[in-house]
DNA sequence: AATCGTCTGGTT
DNA sequence: ACCAGACGATTA
């Protein structure tokens, strides 16, 4: 008697067994396999992950699925290996990454098919001649069939101004027919090339040949400056694999997926272009899915979830801006997109390409490790020189509105030039908090430990935390004087300041509030690429993607903050936000130039990161990392716990780590630290705790790991707290 | 996670 | 008496 062995979509870590449904042929069913099952008082989606001729479950237990629900598996077998491992990595219930890894509609038993396009076309042999010349308007509609031999659809029809209702009259008469329409298969004769490749630099060209010489697995850093033309690099290491019949794939940052990203991929190549995001529909995501998984797609761009994306002929995988945090997933499933790209490359037998201007420190370090092929791009196109920078010490200076007078010269300076100015300060809202001048009471979050942030329009305290809103009080809270105070700028602020000091200019804002609705940023894009004179003020949103080419002058406001970050990851983080934003500046005809406004101007990493640029500052953390045992010299992982009372949290860890080290069967090299209440321990009326594990061995701590998620589904305390694990943790948060 | 049953404490 | 909301058990 044969059990299916179900992963179903639960927090449950366990699979669940199920009686093969009537009539069903269990020889036939391949793991992957979707499968419609009642589940507890639910109906769900589960996969097969194997036939078993024994089960543990007492028979009045089992109940029979409802109904197989593909023929052959979604997945292919890579995939499918490839997700079950990442459940295993991360620790995260294998039903749920399974469910995940699958197009929405897949995960709710939709079919797996494309959408039914019905298109109609003249049948064979038919003509204008048969119909009567009466029939005016059946005359014209067949006109417009005989016109689109390849179909056409009702939509189409109406839209040219035709009548869809009288297809049936043709229909009758045998002179038009309707049928399903699936996407093609391009043909290998045309040349998959629109237009012609540019010429490389030798730097160029030897990262071209480098990467399209492996036939198997062969991970690559492609480190290239702003300007370097890493995008050519891209697409003619993609050319390569086109020729040869194969797929690539590019994994690009949430913010990076512009119309512009895109439309440089299918201005270059003569082949079907797909495009995976959250913008769209559920059903656009399934046909694309399916034409990467066909072969019919034969370049995915995607961001982070497309790393699950099948391909029938994989050739080559591309993560653009690999130091981005948004490819790791901060919450549920938290994969690291990245690191996928490289293990499913393994997987698949095929090289991956991870290019920078900014390496993430793990991913330097892999090169320097020589586990990564370390490819070096220095050479800027034309006759663009690195911008120059300047620290402004603003020690003693006076500052209006975050300001200062030598910065305030600079933009003027560079305005009356004719060019633009960017000034980038990472905050939005009109000031970080509101701050009695009376008593010192501050505006604070009642559900987080934090400030609440002021805006002006329309004028509302908004926590940045939790997304609580309400209104700016009259008086203090605490001693109810009136004498209440903006304190700190934000870039509704510093964008008030700049209309005042120059009335003659336009000032354009570009944060997460100017940006929402849809086109906005399209429409700040135009405008400022009109190329009259302007500001710009925005948040990291500006640092990336965006080409700015009249902009000479970048200032960087409040980066210090920055530097001083609880996470060790901090310093890492701004020194790469710096030098994106710079790369904002100057091209070929206009030099740029950097300005960052600061209050340490002579604190080592930033004069190194300025003097020396991005590599010496690298080695310096790299070493800083080695000296202080920090990834990526260790393993790391991170339990987090939450509870609605405070202490809880902290308790619940508290025991489990005492339970754990007491066992002697635990693995060795093991450092455990904490548990801590979180850094804001506070959060959306939560409070929070976090317990670290770290070992040099991954494979000690991977045992570790096991063992904890057992206790803890074991343990019914554990239901009183939400916890979560973080394996790779980016941020300690 | 989601769903349903039970308990609790507050109000009409 | 009634109901909303918290809490707990359950998932094959």
């Amino acid at each position: 008697m044969p059990y299916l062995r179900l992963a179903i979509p639960s927090p449950l870590r366990r699979l669940f067994d199920y009686l093969p449904p009537d009539g069903c042929d269990t020889d036939s069913l391949s793991p992957g396999t979707r499968i419609q099952v009642s589940f507890g008082r639910r109906e769900v989606t589960g996969v097969l992950m194997e036939v078993s001729d024994t089960t543990e479950v007492p028979a009045n237990k089992l109940k029979p699925a409802l109904s197989i629900l593909d023929q052959t598996p979604p997945l292919p077998d890579t995939l499918f290996r490839l997700a079950r491992w990442s459940a295993s990595y991360y620790q995260h219930p294998l039903g749920e990454v399974m469910s995940q890894a699958l197009p929405v509609l897949l995960r709710k038993g939709e079919p797996c098919e494309y959408a039914h396009q019905h298109l109609w076309r003249a049948a064979q042999g038919a003509s204008i001649d048969q119909l009567s010349k009466s029939a005016g308007r059946q005359r014209e509609l067949l006109q417009l069939l005989l016109e689109h031999p390849k179909g056409i659809s009702t939509d189409a029809i109406r839209a040219e101004g035709g009548q869809p209702p009288l297809l049936k009259k043709l229909e009758e008469k045998q002179l038009a027919e309707s049928f399903e329409h699936k996407p093609d298969h391009p043909s290998h004769q045309d040349d998959p090339l629109h237009e012609a490749p540019l010429t490389l630099n030798p730097e160029q060209h030897h990262a071209v040949e480098q990467i399209n010489s492996s036939q198997s697995f062969a991970p690559y850093l492609l480190q290239g400056v702003t300007g370097s033309g890493k995008t050519e690099v891209y697409l003619q290491a993609i050319e390569a694999y086109i020729r040869k019949g194969r797929q690539a794939l590019v994994l690009v940052p949430e913010i990076g997926l512009t119309p512009q990203t895109v439309a440089r991929f299918k201005a270059r190549f003569n082949v079907p272009v797909v495009v995976m995001h959250s913008n769209m529909t559920d059903r656009q995501r399934l046909d694309a899915w399916l034409q990467a998984r066909e072969g019919v797609a034969r370049i995915i761009i995607g961001t982070r979830s497309a790393i699950f994306t099948p391909m029938k002929q994989p050739g080559i995988i591309f993560i653009d801006e690999e130091h981005d945090a948004s490819f790791k997933q901060q919450e549920g499933f938290r994969y690291s997109a990245r690191d996928l790209a490289v293990m499913r490359a393994h997987h698949e037998n095929i090289p991956v390409v991870l290019g920078t201007a900014t390496p993430s420190i793990e991913t330097l370090h892999n090169a320097r490790q020589k586990r990564y092929q370390w490819l070096q791009l220095n050479q800027r196109a034309g006759n663009a020189r690195p911008p120059e920078f300047e620290l402004l010490d603003i020690r003693q200076l006076p500052l209006q509105d975050g300001l200062s007078q030598p910065l305030v010269q600079q933009i003027r300076h560079h305005l009356q030039q004719g060019t633009q100015v960017l000034l980038f300060l990472n905050r939005r809202g009109f000031a970080p908090t509101l701050m009695c001048h009376d008593c010192g009471w501050l505006a604070d979050c009642r559900r987080c430990d934090a400030h609440m942030t002021l805006h002006r329009k329309p004028l509302h305290l908004h926590c940045h935390h939790c997304d609580s809103q309400r209104p700016v009080p009259m008086q203090c809270d605490s001693c109810g004087s009136t004498e209440l105070k903006p304190v700190g700028e934000g870039t509704e602020r510093t964008e008030e300041a700049l209309i005042k000091l120059f009335p003659e200019f336009p000032v354009i804002r570009a944060d997460r509030d100017t940006t929402q609705r849809k086109h906005a940023m399209q429409q700040i894009m135009d405008k400022v690429n009109q190329g009259d004179p302007c500001i710009l003020v925005g948040t990291q949103m500006l640092a990336k993607g965006h080409h700015f080419p009249k902009v000479t002058l970048v200032a960087i406001l409040g980066a210090d903050s920055g530097l001083f970050s609880a996470d060790f990851r901090g310093m890492e983080r701004t020194a790469q936000l710096i030098l994106q934003v710079a790369g904002r500046a100057g091209r070929a005809d206009h030099p740029g130039k950097v300005i960052m406004q600061t209050y340490h101007a002579d604190h080592p990493t930033i004069t190194s990161l300025v003097q020396e640029g991005y590599q010496a500052f690298a080695e310096q953390e790299l070493n800083q990392r080695q000296g202080a045992q920090l990834p990526p010299f260790i393993h790391c992982a991170l339990l987090r716990a939450e509870a609605n009372q405070p202490a809880i949290a902290e308790q619940f860890l508290g025991q489990l780590r005492l339970l754990l080290q007491e066992d002697i069967l635990q693995p060795q090299g093991i450092q455990w630290l904490g548990p801590f209440p979180s850094p804001m321990e506070k959060r959306a009326g939560q409070f929070r705790a976090q317990l670290v594990l770290q070992s040099p061995d991954r494979k000690a701590l991977h045992q570790q790991l096991q063992n904890l998620t057992h206790q803890i589904e074991s343990d019914p305390n554990s239901r009183r707290v939400r916890w979560s694990i973080d394996v790779d943790p980016i941020d300690m948060f």
